[in-house]
DNA sequence: CCTTGAGTAGGAAACTTTCCGACCTACTCG
DNA sequence: CGAGTAGGTCGGAAAGTTTCCTACTCAAGG
């Protein structure tokens, strides 16, 4: 039943400590020897020996010395940010992002560009033009990069390739990741842009301890990124959080009940005229437009509607406006939290406004791209040892996996 | 960010390769060393060594032998059925049931009564005499039950002891699991009922290897059991499933989409007189009233309404009808299946019939207080080690914990 | 009917890997 | 100059593996 056995000869004592040391540097910035002895509880010989190994294989490196302590100075150790690069980009309506990181975290080079609007072809062909511009910035080749994820305006299934519902692709992104990777040879990810706006919000934002919460993201039309346990849900066929088809007393089934779309649409009835974008009437609401003001609570009361129904579901602890209404929380959060406290929900819901700063959808990309570029890199470095520990343990980082967990 | 450490010394490899034995042997039913030898992928002489450890410390025991192929006949083992006893009960509106199970989840006693309807005390009082009187028959002391595992009708935390909504329960089932724990001085645990009927269903029944599914119980109220990941998701303070609140078109907020007083109203309705039971009602609709078959046809359309809503949030790979009415789902999903092909859900839905048979609430408890005594009869003998693999990786049995994993 | 051989189970001894504790040296701040 | 700290080395302990050996059973052949 339970799924991995995960036993083995004395050389996975060598993986099982080796990765304890690193995950400890990973943590802890730049660390001397006697602390990681301390954090991890192995034996300074152990540590001595372990980094010995990682920094000979590439994935640790030594910086500089610890000299605050008296006594002889304590080098310090840190993950070596050249070990795995990772690009991420945000393929938007409008424009495509790109950022190239290092394991460190540290952005090496970012560039941007419109959104071809016509042909897929196209929209990859500027996915590695901005990949081969910010590795050209960085002093690299494109080739050196670990792993890139893309995030994108559609549902994209586990395998991280193939997309469904793209509103907001040339030819609905058939065939996107295939052509990419094709032209860039590296190791690419395709990803719901709100599922990375969430990690965004769980690694940089509001919810850095929260093992479960919603990001709801307004935009074209409402998403929702869905983090369990710390993990993305994804849904069976990646289709899960898109809650803007949830039904809403005011709305015929199989509309959305929420997007730029429908507040149009909104802004016509309350008799607003002259077609103003979304921007343009939450602008005017701030300045105290009546018309406005009601079409921006009409919107807060279809928001405060999808939250009560997913938390129905699955109850989060928390749920974020994100997106690209999240910028106007300061108008929208009192009143959704009005309308929530009105109808009388049978859950307590707690919503706050997006922590991230920046384009959330790209910063979410990077951070995947990093974390799966340095799994990747750390896993080649204790596959040089007869067992390993990244499968199906703590350290899986399979994404696209049945996720066949065991235990209730 | 990460957690666990998991470093040790030489010992914990003990842990980690009698865990792997233990665990061969737990899924593969009686197995003889050289099987072992080959699942393990440890050496002969090591499994010997572990066998001799875990029969010794009586979590495994001999079983026979096996003379199958020639040659000398090979020892089997298996879990000693004897080193955990689970204790698991079903509250229900009109009766309470408890069953006794050993560690191989046989069933060693079966005992029910009456519910009382007035206080607390006589529930948690029925429940011990009910425990009592199941050890008796099995031979052994009430103390020797290694956990016990409690379903109620209610929204029961994280923590399986408190309470709230409870539908069906005296005083809202306030204090009832430290009443019982005083008494019977067993670990014991409350548990949604729906969500152990998913966890029957996840065992026993149709959703064997399915990693993410819904169970809709039908009963009193309308409640969902999710299952994702293969673990149980029981929501920030486990209020997740109460999908019988979900908005519906027809029905004001705040009121429960289904159940078996709506379904007494729809009778109303539909011109049905002397207020028959809702099996009444499904009764008649067999026998082809048609009455009954436009009240069966709307809870039919409600169930789909409701399981809409669920898959456009988490989007599961399958849903499953139980509860009280999952006996009625020859004519329910049908109609239900209709209903969904006909409002066009944007998602496609797949809905079956429960596949247990029996109490599903009684063996989803029976079985989950088996796994936690089972694992805790394992640490147990782990623990005379210096480090142990029990938490946070994937043995993590914490039912309770945050939950706090890592890997996006 | 007996003999013999191949395949299997279980066990013991020698070797390898890995970790830990203890000891030692060197360095620096007070 | 001394106490406290960093880093290295050596021997011992723990765990697993390989190799060799014995014993047992089935099946084929004389």
């Amino acid at each position: 039943m339970s799924g991995n056995y995960l036993a083995g000869p004395q050389g996975l004592l060598w993986s099982i400590n080796a990765r304890a040391v690193l995950d400890v540097i990973d943590r802890e910035g730049p660390l001397g020897r006697p602390e990681i002895t301390r954090a991890t509880g192995l034996s300074k010989t152990t540590v001595a020996q372990a980094l010995r190994e990682l920094v000979a294989r590439g994935v640790v490196e030594e910086a500089g010395a610890d000299t605050t302590r008296r006594g002889p100075a304590a080098t310090l150790y840190r993950i070596a940010p050249r070990c795995a690069l990772a690009l991420g980009v945000d393929i938007g309506h409008l424009r495509i992002r790109a950022v190239l990181v290092d394991a460190a975290g540290e952005t090496l080079a970012q560039a941007e560009t419109r959104a071809p609007r016509r042909r897929v072809a196209d929209t990859a062909a500027a996915v590695t033009a901005l990949a081969a511009e910010c590795a050209e910035r960085a002093g690299t080749g494109p080739g050196d990069i670990g792993q890139a994820v893309v995030g994108v305006p559609a549902v994209v299934a586990r395998d991280g390739r193939t997309v469904r519902r793209a509103y907001g692709l040339p030819q609905g992104g058939r065939g996107l990741a295939e052509v990419i990777e094709r032209d860039l040879s590296v190791p690419l990810l395709l990803e719901n842009d709100v599922n990375l706006a969430a990690v965004a919000e769980q690694r940089f934002g509001a919810c850095a301890g929260v093992a479960d919460f919603v990001l709801l993201g307004v935009g074209v039309g409402l998403g929702a990124g869905i983090v369990l346990g710390g993990r993305l849900h994804r849904g069976f066929a990646g289709g899960a959080g898109e809650v803007g088809f949830l039904p809403h007393p005011a709305t015929e089934l199989g509309t959305e009940v929420l997007g730029a779309r429908r507040i149009a649409e909104q802004a016509r009835q309350a008799g607003i005229e002259g077609s103003p974008s979304p921007q343009e009437i939450f602008e005017s609401a701030r300045g105290g437009d009546e018309r406005a003001l009601a079409v921006v609570d009409a919107t807060a009361r279809r928001i405060a509607h999808v939250a009560a129904s997913i938390a129905l579901v699955i109850e989060p602890e928390l749920f974020v406006l994100g997106g690209a209404f999240g910028a106007s929380a300061d108008l929208l959060l009192g009143r959704i939290r009005r309308h929530l406290a009105r109808d009388a929900a049978p859950l307590p819901i707690r919503i706050i406004a997006s922590g991230v700063s920046g384009d959330a959808v790209l910063r979410g990309a990077a951070w995947l791209a990093r974390h799966r570029a340095r799994e990747r890199a750390f896993a080649a470095v204790m596959g040089g040892r007869p067992h390993d520990m990244t499968t199906g343990g703590p350290y899986d980082t399979d994404l696209t996996g049945s996720g066949k967990g065991d235990i209730t």
